[in-house]
DNA sequence: TGTACATCAGTGAACGCGCGTTCACTGATGTAC
DNA sequence: TGTACATCAGTGAACGCGCGTTCACTGATGTAC
């Protein structure tokens, strides 16, 4: 029960964006909206199930791509693999995908217990890299590159001492760079910054991918 | 007058995102709400003169950031500049930054009046490249790279053939990733994709940006 | 097998609030003669 | 210089609609004796 009304909110997600109306649920479930205050108690705790639903949903699609490389070592197939599962899980569920990573509902702040679940993506992308660089496939800083500033390597210090120890500095902040582009297409797609300038979306958004891939030496 | 209403009306989208309200602007104002309809026709018109404005105030605050780097054959400074600028302009005005590039209102379809206003800001970033591109300090296509796709390419064609005629797609190809980066790094940090991970924001934006030019061969 | 009772999902009315837009109007200002 | 008139910015009431949340309630279901 709770999860019908989950589905029906997230089909409302679609035509009213972030402006969810427990009313309008409550109606297209033919009950009254009172009820709905049995499953949930208040309007923002629906939307943070539905935001931490997105997350994992998206996360479980991502790990899923990622997983279905055989050549664990074709760091570029997997890299390709997952942007793709990010992109297609974004068409297919922009409403979700918006209000994930678009403008902040306002007046609503998302709870500490969304954090786990937004960082299964980038996880699994930070995986690639630690992967590649465990088996030396992925070089070190290149010369050239601007040397990180403290305060900067301090903070990803603190991430790859989470989640992938050993892991270079460097070689997050470089992946970071794919993930921002990554997501940067992604959202420029969905959010209509690609209207009139680029036509051909799905070869485009995998040649960026390509190029950035390149670019990371993966 | 009509200026002072979208003065009021922007310190609304402060705090109420796109849910803009005639009736709140206008008691703000100490009028009723129907004195506004002397200006604007309706409420989506308003929206549109804001959006209209903000791509214009952007657009502006970036051509101003690149024409105040005094060597022009710097690349690398100039991009940096406008990149920092954008930053910068979304920083000191998060809602309009959201109303661009954050998620599309519902049931608000942004006219064609826009796009003209939108597209200075990339043109800046274009420039860049073309100047670059001119002069010889831009290498084109470096080995490795993969094909443009026949499609990307003749989108990427048209819009070098309506403002910048000679740039080869590769680089404008290139451009674009350091393009989506830079809006991908801007989002991410003011929709708080960055919370909890990234606390040194100015110095990390500053690095992703340097990295990137080093990547593009700025 | 049959009765008494507790549980609890869902109801319906209400509170108090918000909104965009329309419409006939008032009343001050400025122009024309 | 003084009167008559037009302009037009802003008013106020109303229409018809939406919303989240509360609260006492009904009535079916299932459990306990």
């Amino acid at each position: 029960m709770i999860g019908e009304i989950k589905a029906v909110a997230r089909r409302h997600l679609e035509t009213d964006g972030a402006n969810l109306s427990l009313r309008a649920v409550a109606r297209d479930m033919g009950m009254v909206s009172s009820a709905l205050y049995r499953y949930f108690p208040s309007r923002d705790e629906l939307l943070t199930a539905l935001i931490l639903d997105a997350y994992n949903d998206l996360g479980g699609t991502v790990e899923a791509a990622d997983a279905h490389v055989t050549d664990r070592a074709d760091l570029r197939g997997r890299w390709l693999a997952a942007a793709r599962s990010v992109r297609g899980w974004a068409l297919v569920k922009p409403a979700e995908y918006a209000l994930l990573f678009g403008s902040p509902v306002p007046g609503y702040a998302a709870p500490q217990d969304t954090i786990a679940a937004a960082a299964r993506t980038s996880l699994v992308l930070i995986q690639i890299l630690a992967d590649g660089h465990a088996t030396g496939a992925l070089a070190t800083g290149s010369a050239g590159r601007p040397e990180l500033a403290s305060p900067v390597r301090a903070d990803l210090a603190a991430v790859t001492a989470q989640v992938a120890p050993g892991l270079p500095e460097d070689l997050l902040m470089l992946g970071m760079t794919g993930w921002l582009q990554l997501f940067g297409t992604v959202s420029f797609e969905l959010f209509g910054q690609l209207n009139n300038v680029i036509s051909a979306r799905a070869q485009f958004f995998d040649q960026q991918m390509e190029l950035m891939c390149e670019l990371m030496g993966l």
